[in-house]
DNA sequence: CTATAGTATTTATACTAATAAATAGAATTA
DNA sequence: TAATTCTATTTATTAGTATAAATACTATAG
């Protein structure tokens, strides 16, 4: 024991490096990443398959198969059977980072209130960025989703469909903006919220009220879009927002009268 | 071949589901993560042995190992050799998170000016939640990385030192306040400016200006954060992001220049 | 000539068995 | 009692074999 890894009692020297042993599996996806960027591979292009990456770091089937299940996880490569199959390189979709994202934040399960205070900051600017990069088939989305809350829902899975429309308009502006942090969090958010929704609040009574004013705010900022208006849509959003917080909060407070009850 | 997984040449209706596969690893992935959440696992207990979750799953080691590779990834366990070893849940580190999202963002490299704006809309969040709750030893590191950079640098690596105490002021401020998302995307963004910093645009001229603007801001900042002024704490840092995404602007044009010449 | 069914190949997927490495804790020794 | 060595436990890695899935290619029927 030359190189103790941990902490050693009796000495008094400090470690020298980090000794820390490095898996195999982990360094084949480090040198694997190394060799995406260096010769900028992209999307769609293979990775050499189980035999050959055996080969190239002299290893066995099982490690290269964890090597392999590593990138899978991080969303970095797909992977399929068959002639032709094998690892292919993936640009890592929304999906997978918003779970990789919950994992983090399943000990601190973020609250209505905080996931509210960061939609006030992100949706505006998510709107202002928007204006002048919808197409016409955004348009139409939008469109169609503000039509599905126009007619009241007469029951509960309606209301719910009507809510998810809600949520989905701002998903179609998240996705025009051309900021990528900025719509990933966009997006992200809206997960979070419907969840909240789906999970927690369905069983409370309607919020004919709220509903109405959501629909209000949509039609008012689809005509802010359409009109490339930048800055009135970031307005009409904040405004939205601020809205939607109270609303929330007013929520949250029904939701512990009830719970008391 | 009854059910083919891609879209068939001949068939109009829908796909009835998806029939994709799930491979064994992954379906133990989810098994052992609704385990935790049923059973309201904490960080610190422990999964049981391969042993076990061989028999428990009647799968093989090798299928047991993905599956802990999967979840050792995704940061949500920690495995460990020896006796008292395995695999032990983890509240996922930030390091991972960052790390995972990082890939997502790969290949859409977001500019400077992209996290600049969203910076000046985060920070002075950050800056006023934090005000109620910095405590002494908070207060303390804020000081120390301000002395950092009261005397002028003399070399690079001076100047470089400095440039990381100045955003380590910032993931102090998001290290303090109580929203987790709020704190994870502040942090995040320091992380990609400082690699902005370091890798892009080290060989630069020095910015003294630059420098000193910060200076100031977080001298101020720190007084307000003091007297618990949470309002101005919030201007205070608007307009260091302000002036910050202008010199950021500033230096663009310059790397430019410096492209073209 | 076209569409369908069959088949052969490539590739991942899964399992078994055995050895190596790490480490916590017990036993031993000075 | 304090340092050291031993030992038991557990993961890490390897090798080899067998199975299953996906696809390209070929043959066949209409």
């Amino acid at each position: 024991m030359l190189i103790p890894s941990q902490a050693p009692k009796n000495m008094q020297q400090q470690d020298f490096e980090a000794p820390k042993r490095i898996k195999r599996a982990d360094q084949i996806v480090e040198s694997v990443k190394r060799w995406v960027v260096v010769n900028g591979k992209q999307p769609g292009d293979r990775l050499p398959n189980e035999r050959e990456l055996m080969e190239q770091f002299e290893c066995s089937k099982g490690t290269v198969r964890e090597a392999l299940k590593s990138l899978e996880v991080q969303g970095l490569v797909s992977i399929k059977t068959g002639p032709n199959g094998g690892a292919v390189l993936e640009r890592v979709p929304y999906e997978k980072a918003s779970q990789l994202l919950r994992n983090f934040l399943h000990f601190e399960q973020p609250t209505g209130p905080e996931i509210y205070a960061l939609r006030t900051l992100v949706e505006p600017e998510i709107a202002a960025l928007a204006a002048p990069r919808l197409q016409e088939e955004d348009f139409a989305r939008l469109e169609s989703l503000v039509a599905c809350c126009e007619t009241p829902a007469r029951n509960f899975d309606e209301r719910m469909q009507q809510r998810i429309a809600e949520l989905e308009f701002h998903v179609v502006l998240a996705e025009c903006c051309d900021n990528a942090m900025l719509a990933f969090i966009g997006r992200f958010l809206n997960d979070m919220i419907r969840d909240l929704v789906i999970f927690k609040k369905a069983q409370l009574p309607e919020q004919q009220e709220f509903s109405c004013a959501n629909l209000n705010y949509h039609k008012q900022l689809l005509e802010a879009l359409r009109a490339r208006d930048a800055e009135r849509a970031r307005q009409l959003m904040r405004e939205h927002m601020q809205s939607a917080e109270h609303f929330n909060r007013e929520l949250e407070g029904q939701l512990q009268k009830h719970f008391l009850a």
